[in-house]
DNA sequence: TTTATGTACTTTGTCTTGCAAGGTACTAAA
DNA sequence: TTTAGTACCTTGCAAGACAAAGTACATAAA
């Protein structure tokens, strides 16, 4: 019971530690706003809730990752779709080396450590 | 430049998620204590810092994942010796599935989406 | 017209945690 | 007794995830 807690908030930090670059991946496809990408994140095992994502896409527009522009809805108001700038895909560059380094310090420590 | 610095922080955000995960695994090993953790992560290309580690191991103990001992060391004062519990392999076992289950999704956002 | 429902965006407060910096303490050599 | 090396701990700050509450728009129902 508290195991399973205490794993559940590693869990937590580790999802924590790619949020962005998720993000980031996916916009780097298409473009999309914040309720689609909840869903995305959904299928792909990764939970997020709105408190988390919106300052998040906030946070990288400030850094000049992204953009945005107004969108129509075909039902309710308007949405927010965000494009990611050339700033973002070098950022996103550096980001796959980033997690390719975690993913190479894992393994060192679990086989040849 | 600053798209580096932005990177870091990232950087930092990803090895945040994983460093619990790799204490338990270096302890798992064998018994170990702060400093020669601190120089064992680094050859694994992992930078923690005292200040960061020290609560860390204390987090854990009281979570009852770790035990110690004191042990007199050769030069200098005696060393604190972090031994993993029973308890502490079944959280690895845990943290191993959820580092797992991180790698899937990234590569499923990645390749799949 | 008013109310309810669904959708979308934002903000506030709390909690966790990494990190820089400073502090304490033990040992041995100069 | 002072200095250097080693080891452990604590404090204050900043970042960021999350729950929860709030705002706003559109449309359908009453």
């Amino acid at each position: 019971m508290e195991i399973i807690n205490n794993v559940e908030n590693v869990k937590s930090q580790m999802r924590k530690g790619v949020l962005e670059y998720c993000i980031l991946s996916i916009l780097a496809k298409k473009d999309s706003y914040a309720p689609a990408l909840i869903a995305e994140l959904k299928k792909a095992q990764m939970i997020v809730v709105e408190g988390t994502l919106y300052p998040l896409l906030i946070r990288q527009k400030n850094q000049g990752f992204l953009t945005y522009r107004w969108e129509e809805s075909p039902q309710g108001p308007p949405r927010k779709y965000y494009t990611i700038t050339d700033k973002g895909r070098a950022a996103l560059q550096e980001m796959d080396q980033a997690w390719q380094d975690v993913v190479n310090t894992i393994n060192y420590i679990k086989n040849d450590l």
